[in-house]
DNA sequence: GTCTATAATATGATAGAC
DNA sequence: GTCTATCATATTATAGAC
């Protein structure tokens, strides 16, 4: 398997830094070996980021597209909170796991971790906050037990981030599988009586799996990394001489 | 309040690459920060260690000695395994949080995470195993549910290091407040009936805590963050010339 | 829009004086 | 055991030709 071009050569660089950035790291990978994935010489990825850093930033942006729309759309509907907290868990689970390369390792890099990027973690922070109401209204309801709030959004939300750290890609394990396992946990976390659990899953599945369908990333674009470490994703440009 | 040295310059280096390794990253942080931090110059370290790598690794072995030693001291006791996994579960919480700087994060940079470094995934393994054990244990005698395997370790195993991710030092909650809470939900994740946890939190307390004091990191050496960036931990030595 | 060439700087590691 | 000095190399970003 082997990687195509875009034609969009700034696609083809926010596809190579991605996978570069999360299996090298952001300061171990050079421009160059950016630009090299990207079929680029090293100077030209500044025709479309000024710096190094914003192609992070632009990486870091996309993954909260996701969990944001998923979130506004569950809040047109009329469920039960528990309910809601589900379906956002799953499709959340289902999103992170669902690209070629593990996106989701970008919020780990201790670069991004430092203050800057203040844009991104501050959309961040409005998705744990979509968890944090649902959770709030089920203990309210008295479905979920009466733990700190706070706490209890730390642990579900570090939950279904944990995904990122220990799901392999390359295993047997099929996506949808670990998401509903992983949604379920969460739950389990935080409700009062486990056995609720058949009732909300049941009730997941009334309104059709359009929530994790509609905005999830397409598969089969995965490349095969290890090829893909070491060749461009298409030959050099015309210019002069490559 | 202010670094104190060790007068272990060894161990002052380990200190201050732990501080730098995990807020700025492996690559982003250069001898020259760490000989400084320490109280040495660039050069000097190399008395100590014969590559910037082997800090990494010395820093990494360090952060499974604690769990490795908990899961032996639990394998001598007579338990259910639901209560070890317990007991396991809350002392390794304990200890993640303990240090004055997150080490545990050192796990998740990516450079640790390459294939270099095998004789720490190695150990870290051993410990995922103790828990995968535990839980297998659970399973057959009916307490737990019954879960695939590995993915109830995962993600028992992912919750309990998700502390890593979100624990705020600077918070005002407490470390065994939130060693107790990630216990509790990693069990609620894999418990039947989870009302069983009152009896199993009281058979934990049964033995004393001496489990969770024994080894776990003296606290009181941690250092003012904003402080220690820039200052060296004490003025650098004689030599010809500071 | 892509290339080549280069500036300005930072890096890990070694050699040798004391 | 610590320092100074230095080597060889790699880095991001810019300038200017085509």
């Amino acid at each position: 398997m082997e990687w195509k071009s875009t034609l969009e050569p700034r696609e083809d660089v926010l596809r190579a830094a991605g996978w570069l950035f999360t299996t090298q790291g952001y300061t171990s990978t050079s421009t160059r070996e950016i630009a090299a994935a990207a079929g680029l010489r090293q100077g030209s990825l500044f025709h479309y980021f000024k710096r190094k850093r914003d192609i992070l930033a632009e990486l870091l942006d996309r993954t909260v597209d996701f969990p944001m729309g998923l979130h506004a759309r569950l809040a047109e509907m009329n469920l039960e909170p528990e309910v809601k907290l589900y379906l956002l868990s799953r499709g959340d689970v289902s999103n992170i796991l669902a690209g070629a390369h593990n996106l989701g390792a970008l919020t780990l890099l201790p670069e991004v971790r430092t203050g800057e990027f203040a844009s991104f973690w501050e959309k961040r922070s409005q998705v744990r906050d979509a968890y944090r109401v649902l959770i709030e209204a089920g203990i309210a309801s008295n479905v979920l037990d009466d733990l700190e709030l706070d706490l209890a959004t730390d642990l579900v939300f570090g939950l279904i981030e944990s995904t990122i750290t220990w799901f392999d890609r390359s295993s047997m394990r099929g996506r949808e599988e670990v998401a509903e396992a992983t949604a379920s946990a969460a739950l389990r976390v935080v409700l009062r009586d486990s056995g609720d659990l058949d009732r909300i899953r049941q009730a997941a599945n009334l309104p059709g799996d359009w929530v994790v369908r509609s905005g999830a990333s397409k598969d089969g674009e995965s490349p095969s990394p290890a090829a893909s470490r070491l060749l461009p994703i298409r030959s050099a440009r015309q210019g002069h001489r490559a």
